[in-house]
DNA sequence: TCTAAGTCGTACGTAGGTGTACGAGATAGC
DNA sequence: GCTATCTCGTACACCTACGTACGACTTAGA
């Protein structure tokens, strides 16, 4: 239950503070591009010996833990700021808009966290990221824009992998950085309001 | 340029060319399940012991390529067996409703080829299986039916990102085998065949 | 300025995976 | 039934990554 940088009791010195940072931070980067991300890359990403980092983190797991963590604190920040209220088809459209980036780069952390971490421990950190999502869906779908034919879950986990598409793309340099708001939010909603005949 | 299969000289006997049957059966079913699958696993999914796989793959990459070109060659042979004429929509759906777990499975595959692959080497083997797709798209963009808002590599792109989400799905037990091919193509046409107001 | 805390290099032990060497035994195919 | 081919266990060398031990040096913070 205790989170994950908590301080058992010892005060730490602003310095380490500040290296705990850059690990964090290097190994949130690095284990994007890479899930397989060696400890010795993530403490030469943070520009500190791997020394330091196992002075912080007693194992690699511990390590990724802390760093998909992180991904998910920033997140849920960067979520919650976003207005959910009126249309759901434009707040979907602002939630989109303002996260993309954020979604595609914690689902490679994600997969780096399932190799290591034990069963389940990784659903409890993501709990509610995922949610948010449903939630809005769930109103959408009230207010009767948003389809209904299919299951929710499906719903929520087509546009993780659509987000994770984008990123693809453009990893692969095949679609810009600024274009993949507009093509993200017109797939998705596509998806969501459209009404089959059949 | 020889394809992976190729015999030098020496004909084999019969019980060898069963013993690479099965092993690159192992290959395709245990790199689709954990793509860094040990060729100790593979050797024992396919019940035979690990030397007999050095004795038919000089490494493990070649052993990967070959479960790859396997893959990609029972797919292409699925593909080229389903009717492409007619309506574009409901070609597409006869190809995703006959290809769904084809796709899935090679996703997989394909991330483990691409860890120990050289660059390219991928793509090259790929090449004609996205085309075949891409030849239908463009039809049915022709044909007025699909949108053209979008670029065709992320239209391609993204139906192979929602394959592989139901693949997930299916694996988790969010979602029945008889469920996929209905909410796939559903999806996947509401995505090409909507037109935004916007 | 003194000291506890933090940094980090070198060196080491361990574990797991790859690929090679050897060789005994089984079997396909003529 | 003979022989080349194939199977496959044991053993080994090698590599990479993890995690620990030690210790010298540096620096934050009172």
């Amino acid at each position: 239950m205790a989170p994950t940088e908590a301080r058992p009791q010892p005060r730490r010195r602003a310095d380490a503070e500040r290296s705990i940072a850059r690990i964090v931070a290097a190994a949130r980067s690095s284990l994007s591009r890479d899930p397989d991300a060696t400890v010795d890359e993530i403490a030469l990403a943070a520009g500190v010996g791997r020394m330091t980092v196992y002075g912080h983190f007693r194992t690699r797991p511990e390590l990724v833990e802390a760093a998909l963590a992180e991904a998910l604190r920033v997140g849920e920040e960067t979520l919650s700021a976003v207005d959910l209220t009126g249309d759901p088809r434009e707040a979907l459209a602002r939630l989109l808009a303002s996260s993309w980036s954020l979604v595609s780069e914690s689902s490679a952390l994600l997969a780096a966290a399932e190799k290591v971490l034990p069963e389940g421990r990784v659903r409890e950190l993501h709990g509610s990221a995922a949610d948010r999502v449903e939630a809005l869906l769930g109103r959408g779908q009230a207010d009767g824009v948003f389809r209904t034919d299919l299951p929710m879950s499906w719903l929520v986990n087509v546009i993780q992998h659509v987000l994770h598409g984008a990123a693809e793309e453009v990893r692969a340099g095949r679609l810009a950085e600024h274009e993949v708001a507009r093509v993200v939010t017109r797939t998705v909603l596509s998806m969501l309001t459209d009404r089959p005949a059949h």
